[in-house]
RNA sequence: GCGAGGAUGGCGGAAUUGGUAGACGCGCUGGACUUAGGAUCCAGUGGCCUAGCCGUGCGGGUUCAAGUCCCGCUCCUCGCACCA
């Protein structure tokens, strides 16, 4: 790309030059404090219109722009509109990557602390964010790693340590060996680490917990939100409920083991039993013979990495062990196995297989030679039952399934199903069963063994055991004075003043938890602290928290569908039964948007050298161009390629806005025989359809239909400059809506421009337009004409026509008129809106 | 495999309840102004065998009328995936 602004010599005094105009602007705008709001003015409705706030990496890229800026518009639109718009931002300042950066630098024997790096990318950041030209409330910033913030995090710990909801648990994690620390489910991609790409380990080791499960039925609810489908499905799966029921089966040596199923109508088709490798009953009930086969199996499992165990999704394996159960239906003696296609994290990790029905058993039972006992007859089936089909999922009869025998199978889950309820009941009935409802979901983990972190408020005392730091003591700080490990390992760990401290309960000899909260914990909840973010008393403020939230708009990336999104709506609830907070949801409206990817139509990444330089453009062509470009350039959920070519178009269009307005007309005076009331007429046309418009896409998120509209609009003033003096004050009302219209999207060059008008005030504290009705394009709708019910012609109506009009323009139309002459009319009728018939005698 | 979304000119993309397909922009072509044009302005720009015909991934259907509705496919993107 090269230069593309005109050179300094074409340069007249008054032509558009962004750089000047933004640079003024933005500093105006900063000393008249235009974008502080005033939490407690209850003179206009509220509206909390919140945009996902950044790890502070140190640059802005094109993503941040992309995300920000329409949010930017669309936020200064609902404030043209009479809202008072709150728009804060902050920074999700924990993380991994300022800790790897401080790690990588420690073993090239340098001192960087994370802290330090991370305070001096905010300050750059914040520098880049001003250039865009957002309304955001700087005075309302929260940054996560700052003890006033993460003392909360700690102080929210507490209170759900309390109630159980959180809790310390031994338990298999995912271990990532590069990083060093655990990662929650969510944060495991595939069998990797989110960040580092690394083959995910499992581990035995005793974890905090949040107790998410807890949440998981008010979490499928999407009551009265307005949320993209796309979503709501994401974080539904994740949930992944399932209504079954629990059975008990009884292992020969008298281990209850206790199996989930969705199908307990096919409870009499279960001809053996699967275990977890990881089962605590392996060890007990594997016989002498089979101990050296089970032992390697559960050996090797254990060696397997999540990603191991996903590619193997074709062949199945397991060992038999020896010992068998009793299925307490019909007290048959079943063999038990061990099979890693069994999960030890879902359900009970254990399952009553049922070859018949269920494919994975029946792939199973194949490979293994194992009885499969059918159990439903299908409907259309006229084969003897000895020669069914030895897999059969769909709805039938039942068969060979002793009390449900006859009993009709309709295929769906839960009681819904009569097979299914009568499975149920005879179950409750002989005591070895219920209904029993499962998640996939699991509790949340919380624990991270790195540095760059809220420290977690617990000590263990060799006395007491587990002790809460009191609230008092809080914050607990994280100390600064930390060498870092070129390990890896947390400097915690190695920092005495921090670990060895006090019991908070009996004084004695007692270490402090090193490992700190995942970052997910700070963005659960740093919504709520943008309505107070120094308030040293309390984590919120109950007045303010009532009146601004839920958030009525809430913007980002799809990335965050199941983490983020679905931790803020666990910690609202969470927040709620502390009695904290009123409100059951924290977003009711979200919108994500879409991602711009590099010419090569790939993600843009340094890696790949393919990353676009927003402050490049924005030298180049101006902030209200890049904005306004990154808002054209599609439709914004969708996102796409970036294209060099198309900012020109934009900039270009800005240009012409500035030549409208500012330009002395060097033109001749118009021909005397123009038109001018055709001319003025058509302006207002034009404005009033552009107000129209532009309403209804800002409003719907739909910026680049938007900034088409307000193109026409400049273009079709284009056609009546050449008259200005001639249409004297309607020009100038032409102007003034233009920039109404444009304020949200380009603020910078709608606010000169606004002033070089010599209108009053600034353009971003005026109400947005409203549109004349009767000003609008007098459309014209086509109408099929028919005759005796044949279409004889198509006739152009005016919209809003009244009936006795359009059937003379009809009876009008030659076509018609030739069968309409011959015979006489005895009804006429406008139906469908868009048909005339004629019905004639004669 | 399951779920969600999509397929429209050379390109990004527009099209209320079915009602002139291709708004707006890019690119391209021609012209004007120019020492020059990669600046600006004007005109044109879906295709073709151009009195007209054909065109919204493919094949059917409903309708006076289908990008839009119905049936059957193909391909693409994203999410989930041995969840019992």
């Amino acid at each position: 790309m090269t230069q593309t602004i005109p050179s300094s010599d074409a340069v007249q005094a008054d032509r558009y030059s962004p750089g000047e105009v933004e640079a003024k602007w933005q500093e105006r705008w900063r000393e008249r404090r235009l974008y502080e709001v005033d939490l407690h003015d209850d003179s206009r409705p509220k509206f909390y219109f919140l945009t996902m706030y950044p790890y502070p990496s140190g640059d802005l890229h094109v993503g941040h722009w992309f995300a920000e800026a329409p949010a930017d518009a669309a936020a200064r639109f609902k404030r043209m509109n009479g809202y008072n718009v709150l728009f804060p931002m902050g920074f999700d300042a924990f993380g991994l990557p300022a800790e790897n950066a401080a790690i990588r630098a420690a073993r090239q024997g340098e001192d960087v602390h994370p802290a330090t790096l991370t305070y001096q990318r905010i300050e750059r950041m914040e520098r880049q964010y001003d250039q865009m030209g957002a309304m955001f409330d700087w005075s309302k910033k929260v940054i996560t790693c700052d003890p006033e913030y993460y003392k909360w995090n700690q102080w929210f710990f507490l209170k759900m340590y309390e109630r159980g909801i959180a809790y310390r648990k031994e338990s298999f994690v995912n271990w990532d060996p590069v990083d060093q620390t655990v990662l929650a489910n969510e944060q495991v991609i595939d069998g990797r680490g989110e960040r580092s790409g690394a083959l995910i380990e499992r581990r035995l080791m005793p974890q905090w917990h949040f107790k998410i499960t807890d949440y998981a039925d008010e979490l499928l609810s999407f009551e009265g939100l307005d949320w993209p489908e796309r979503i709501r499905v994401m974080q539904t799966n994740w949930i992944g409920r399932s209504e079954g029921a629990k059975v008990v089966f009884r292992s020969e040596q008298g281990d209850d083991i206790e199996v989930f199923t969705t199908r307990p109508d096919t409870l009499w088709g279960a001809t053996f039993m699967v275990l977890a490798p990881e089962h605590p009953l392996v060890e007990k009930l594997t016989t002498p013979d089979r101990r050296d086969a089970v032992r390697a199996y559960v050996e090797r499992a254990s060696h397997m990495t999540e990603l191991d165990r996903q590619a193997e999704t074709r062949e199945k394996t397991g060992e038999f062990i020896g010992a068998h159960a009793l299925n307490p239906v019909n007290g048959e003696r079943i063999p038990i196995w061990i099979a890693d296609y069994v999960l030890m994290g879902y359900g009970t990790g254990a399952i009553m297989a049922v070859p018949y029905g269920d494919e994975r058993d029946h792939e199973f039972a194949q490979k293994f030679h194992l009885e499969i006992r059918p159990v439903v007859r299908p409907d259309d089936s006229r084969v003897p039952d000895e020669e069914l089909k030895d897999l059969w999922t769909g709805p039938g009869t039942m068969i060979n399934s002793g009390p449900l025998n006859g009993l009709r199978n309709n295929g769906e889950k839960g009681r819904a199903n009569p097979a299914i309820a009568a499975a149920i009941d005879h179950l409750k009935g002989i005591g070895a069963g219920e209904e029993q409802v499962t998640y996939r979901l699991r509790d949340w983990l919380i624990s991270r063994q790195r540095y760059w972190g809220t420290p977690i408020p617990i000590v263990y005392c060799d006395d007491c055991g587990i002790q809460p730091e009191k609230e008092e003591n809080l914050p607990v700080l994280l100390p600064d004075d930390v060498a870092f490990m070129p390990t890896g390992e947390s400097p915690l760990k190695h920092h005495p003043a921090f670990a060895e401290v006090a019991c908070p309960n009996c004084g004695g000899k007692a270490h402090r938890e090193t490992d700190t909260m995942d970052t997910f914990v700070d963005s659960a909840w740093y919504w709520f602290r943008y309505l107070s973010p120094h308030d040293d008393a309390r984590p919120l403020d109950p007045e303010l928290v009532k009146r601004w939230t839920p958030v009525d708009v809430y913007t980002g990336g799809v990335e965050h569908a199941i983490l983020h999104l679905l931790y803020a709506r666990f910690f609202t609830k969470v927040l709620r039964d502390l009695g904290l907070v009123e409100i059951d949801e924290p977003f009711l409206k979200l919108r994500n948007q879409g991602i711009i990817l590099g010419a090569d139509n790939e993600k843009m990444s340094k890696s790949r050298g393919n990353v676009v330089n927003p402050d490049e453009l924005v030298t180049q062509y101006g902030a209200d161009t890049v904005r306004a470009f990154l808002m054209f350039i599609g439709p914004w959920d969708q996102g796409g390629p970036w294209n060099y070519q198309g900012i020109e178009g934009v900039y270009r269009f800005l240009h012409r806005v500035w030549a409208l307005v500012v330009e002395q007309e060097a033109k001749p005076e118009p021909s005397p025989d123009a038109d001018l009331d055709t001319v003025a007429g058509e302006l207002k046309r034009a404005v009033h359809n552009a107000i129209k418009e532009v309403t209804e896409d800002l409003g719907a998120f739909r910026f680049n239909t938007a900034i088409a509209e307000l193109m026409t609009l400049s273009n079709a003033m284009g056609k009546a400059r050449a008259h200005r003096a001639a249409l004297g004050p309607a020009w100038s009302e032409a102007v003034r809506e233009l920039l109404l219209l444009l304020a949200p999207i380009a603020p910078h060059i709608a606010e000169e421009l606004w002033e070089r008008s010599g209108f009053p005030g600034s353009v971003h504290l005026q109400s947005w337009p409203s549109y004349d009705e009767s000003a609008l394009v007098a459309e014209t709708v086509q109408m099929a004409v028919q005759v005796n019910g044949k279409v004889r012609g198509q006739v152009q109506v005016p919209v809003g026509a009244e009936d006795s009009q359009v059937l003379d323009i009809a009876r009008a139309e030659p076509n018609v008129a030739r069968y309409l002459s011959e015979g006489q009319v005895v009804r006429e009728i406008v139906v469908k809106g868009r048909m005339v018939s004629f019905v004639v005698k004669g």
